[in-house]
DNA sequence: CATCGTTGTTGATCTGAATCAAAGCGGCTT
DNA sequence: AAGCCGCTTTGATTCAGATCAACAACGATG
C-alpha cells in the first residue's frame, strides 16, 4: 500500500513529516512512534521486500523511489505503482506482501516494527481514518492506471506519463523547468505495459514533433504542453472533477 | 469503492448483512443505521451514478451487478470493477465519484445518507478501521488486474476471467455446477481491455479444446478446470501466497 | 584513454488483436 | 408465424506494437 504524506513539521527526527501517523498526534503518540523507528537503506536496483515475504515492519519512503511489481513466471513484468518519498510499504493485519518492492534509485527508508505499529493503529482512530483515505486515493490512481494500460495507445500512455512526471516532481529551482525520468525504457515499458523499443520510439517520435526535447537520456524539456496534453487521451480538464 | 461485508446477521432489515458497519456495532451504533438508511432499485443497463456526479448517499449493493467504468472521449470503456452484492459505493469525505457506475443486472441498493454516516466514521473508530482493510483489499485486487491488463495475453485474460467468475459465484444447488457469465461480450471486452470479437473467438477456442461446455449464451460449466487454470497464466498455487 | 558492460536507438519483420463485414441465432412483439 | 432487434459468431483484412537484430552512446573501471 501505498500513502502520502504532507509537510507537516512532526515526528521527531525525520527529514519528511508524516502526515499520516503525526497530523493529528499527540506529544504521547509522537513519542511512540519516536521509540519503535529506525531507518534503513538501499542501493539502486536492489530488492526491498519479495512478494511473499513476510513484513517484519512498516516502512515510509524517505529518500528515492521504489517500485511495485509483478513478474510472471515466464520473466514478463508489471509495475503496478511507484514509491515516492512518503509513501508507504505494508499493510495492519497482513503479515506479507502481494508484490515485489524494488528500489529504483538510492532509496532510504524509515521504518517503524510491525506489532507496535499495529497497536497504535488500533488505538488511535485518526490514524485508521488518514490510512483508509490514503488507500482510497492509491485505488483511485490504480483504476485510472487501469484505463490506461487497457485502452490507450502507446503514445497515449507515454504522454500520460510524461504528464505523471511533470506533475509529481517537485517544483525546480530553475527557470527553465528541466525534468528528470526516474526510470529506465526497460522500467517505463514495464510500468506502461509496452516494450523498451516502443518507449524509445514514441519518446523519438514527440522530440521529433518538437513536444519535447532530451539534455542526455535522462532528462527532459518539455516545449509543447499543450500538445503534450492533447496526446494523453485525457479530457480537457486534466482528470479533475470540477 | 467497494467494500466486501461479511455474513454476520445484524444491521436490522437489511437482506444482506453488513460487515463493515456492522460487525462490532452496538445496538446504539445499529439504531443509528436503521435511521438513515433507505432502498433504491435501478433496471438492468441503467446508469446507478455518473463520474463527477454529486453523491448524495453511501450504498451498499443488495441484489444484482453493477459496473465501475471510465469511457474516453472517443468511446473507448474500460470497467476498472464489478460491484458484487456486499460492495460498497461512495467514500467519506468526498461529495463526487470518478467513475461511472452502471447496473449491469437489475441492481437494488441499500445506501445510506452522506452527511449522518460520515459523522459516524468519524465518531465510530471500528468502522473507519475495516473500511481501510476493505480498500486495501480492493486496491489488491485492482493491482492483480493491472497485471493483467498489462501483460496477460486475450487468451490468459479471459482464462482469468472465467476463474474470477467460478472463484465469486455464490456455490451452487446442483451437482453439476453451471456458472453464468454476468456480463454481454461487449461488456467483458471492455473489462479486460478487448473486443468483443477477441471474447467470443477465445471462448469458442477453449469450447473446441473442451475446456469450457456452454448452455446457451450465458451459461457455462467448467470441463477442465486445470487447463483452464493452465491458461490463465499465474502461478500454480492461484494467487495465495504461503 | 582504451575497454567493457549497460542503456538506448533504429531498422526489418512478424504477429496477435483490432477492424471491417456478413451472417446466424434467440427472444419479443404484434 | 413473421418480423425485428440486440447479441453472438465467424471470416477477411489491417495495423499497432512485439520481436529480432545491429549498432551507437554513455559511464564506470582499470
Amino acid at each position: 500500500m501505498t500513502i502520502v504524506f504532507n509537510d507537516r513539521e512532526k515526528c521527531g527526527s525525520c527529514p519528511i513529516r508524516h502526515r499520516a501517523i503525526c497530523a493529528r498526534c499527540d506529544d504521547d503518540e509522537l513519542a511512540q512512534l519516536e521509540n519503535i523507528k529506525f531507518y534503513k537503506t538501499f542501493e539502486a536496483g536492489q530488492p526491498i521486500i519479495w512478494r511473499g515475504d513476510e513484513l517484519t515492519a512498516f516502512s515510509s519512503v524517505v529518500i528515492g523511489i521504489a517500485s511495485l511489481s509483478r513478474t510472471m513466471e515466464d520473466g514478463r513484468t508489471q509495475v503496478v505503482g511507484l514509491l515516492l518519498p512518503s509513501d508507504f510499504i505494508g499493510r495492519p493485519g497482513r503479515e506479507y506482501v502481494d508484490f515485489d518492492v524494488t528500489a529504483v534509485t538510492d532509496v532510504t527508508l524509515c521504518q517503524f516494527q510491525r506489532k507496535p505499529f499495529e497497536n497504535l493503529v488500533e488505538d488511535v482512530p485518526h490514524i485508521s481514518q488518514r490510512m483508509m483515505e490514503m488507500a482510497l486515493d492509491e485505488l483511485n490512481a490504480a483504476r485510472e492506471w487501469m484505463v490506461l494500460l487497457g485502452r490507450k495507445t502507446a503514445r497515449e500512455k507515454i504522454a500520460t506519463f510524461l504528464e505523471m512526471i511533470v506533475r509529481r516532481s517537485t517544483v525546480p529551482s530553475h527557470s527553465v523547468t528541466t525534468y528528470t525520468l526516474p526510470l529506465t525504457r526497460e522500467e517505463i515499458g514495464d510500468f506502461l505495459g509496452l516494450t523498451l523499443e516502443t518507449i524509445s520510439r514514441q519518446l523519438s517520435k514527440m522530440k521529433r514533433e518538437g513536444i519535447i526535447e532530451f539534455e542526455g537520456r535522462r532528462n527532459f524539456v518539455i516545449k509543447d504542453l499543450a500538445a503534450l496534453h492533447l496526446a494523453t487521451g485525457d479530457d480537457a480538464d486534466g482528470g479533475v472533477i470540477v
